[in-house]
DNA sequence: GCAAGTCATATTTTCGAAAATAATGAAATT
DNA sequence: AATTTCATTATTTTCGAAAATATGACTTGC
């Protein structure tokens, strides 16, 4: 792997895990310490995050961490729903066996992974965000659209940014069992339900964001600078 | 403008026009010569448009243009039209004064345009493209998502590479009023007939979509390198 | 006291060369 | 004859310094 993707890839995780916080200016001295390298690769990752819309920059003024904001978090999450409702009904009219058992395998590591992470530490926690994540894909998989998947990736990463300060929050009360809403969701996509897949997989997402939105009103730690 | 956004302009306009054909490598030398800079700027465009994915990489091995496919045009008219109609509905639904002006006159000019290029020439012939442009985001400019927004730049100009070959062939007969289709979906979208508006442009571009296939399939100028 | 200009410093942007890797082709081996 | 090995060349990737620009403190004039 090059320097340019080593970089790319750190930056990224470091800007959806919020250990870069939004609106924080990246100076490139800096940066060049923080992650062992000259300015070259550091200003291609930063131009291709730019183009995700995960960094902004002005010219000659460099680049910083994109801003969040409650607008721009409804925004993400309906496109999300848009989104990923169109590629389920693709999977479940197009998807074969393969789609199917990507599915049930998935569901099997996130449950198993879900139960880990209960107990464990961050490192059981980032792996039970991986299988999150993998899930997700998983349903969606079998659409055959390379740009319905692409946009997915996207508006993944970007609602983890929001979706993050919740899941360091332990003690919060949830009143949600998460993973039955996973279950029942891989259970109408694999019966080719459409219609309940694709009202379960809005719910799953309206209830986060609104879940977030609570929070934030609460105490916002998501500011636009 | 810095170097690395000038070179950025000119390498998407060659990539989306086919300047540069689809899955031609791209030497830096060569680039570094054609556009009269050094490396540093060229690899920073290059890094923006393969987040774009109008290009492609492979590590040590350097860039080239994006392929284009049949199925990969199909894919990306079928987003298109997803992502344009869900913008379409909610500019309806929102969109206020400036919204409708800005269609009225965008229209207009178009309009204008378009009978001044079937006589002019290359320049006016582009000038008529970014009126096109202008039309179709002046439509849905008033949705109020960014998301969305985004996802119709990437669209249009992924469309805009199948398209252009066809807009060379003048003397090719479309039997089509496309000013006649423009002003119907205008008329729709400014009456707020939701329905109407969104089936006059999923037709809008299946027509055109069906067009260039008839016309890859008889003389194939899209190749997967 | 305050605005406008000026200089020193900090930072980004770009270049040119060096380092690292891939591609090519010739010689050696099976 | 086909394959492997090795050196040569071509190309990408990275660095470190230079150039260009922004920032902030300081002075000057009002």
């Amino acid at each position: 792997m090059t320097l340019a993707e080593t970089a790319y890839d750190a930056l990224r995780h470091d800007i959806v895990r919020g250990v870069l916080a939004p609106g924080k200016p990246l100076r490139m001295a800096q940066l060049s310490e923080r992650y062992g390298m000259g300015f070259s690769p550091l200003r291609e990752a930063l131009n291709r995050l730019q183009a995700e819309r995960l960094v902004t920059s002005i010219a000659l003024r460099g680049f910083s961490v994109a801003p969040l904001s409650m607008a721009e978090m409804w925004d993400t999450i309906n496109t999300r729903v848009l989104i990923e409702q169109r590629a389920l009904r693709l999977a479940m009219a197009q998807g074969g066996d393969d789609w199917e058992t990507g599915i049930v395998s998935a569901l099997h590591s996130l449950t198993l992974q879900s139960t880990r992470a209960a107990e464990g530490g961050a490192d059981e926690q980032k792996l039970l965000e991986d299988r999150h994540h993998g899930f997700h894909l998983a349903l969606i998989a079998g659409c055959g659209s390379s740009w319905l998947l692409e946009f997915f990736q996207r508006l993944y990463a970007e609602a983890e940014r929001y979706r993050y300060p919740m899941l360091q929050q332990r003690n919060v009360e949830h009143h949600r069992d998460i993973q039955a809403e996973h279950a029942a969701l891989a259970k109408a996509t694999l019966a080719r339900d459409a219609d309940m897949a694709c009202d379960l997989l809005a719910e799953h997402y309206l209830r986060t964001a609104r879940f977030i939105e609570a929070q934030m009103t609460a105490a916002p730690q998501v500011q636009s600078a």
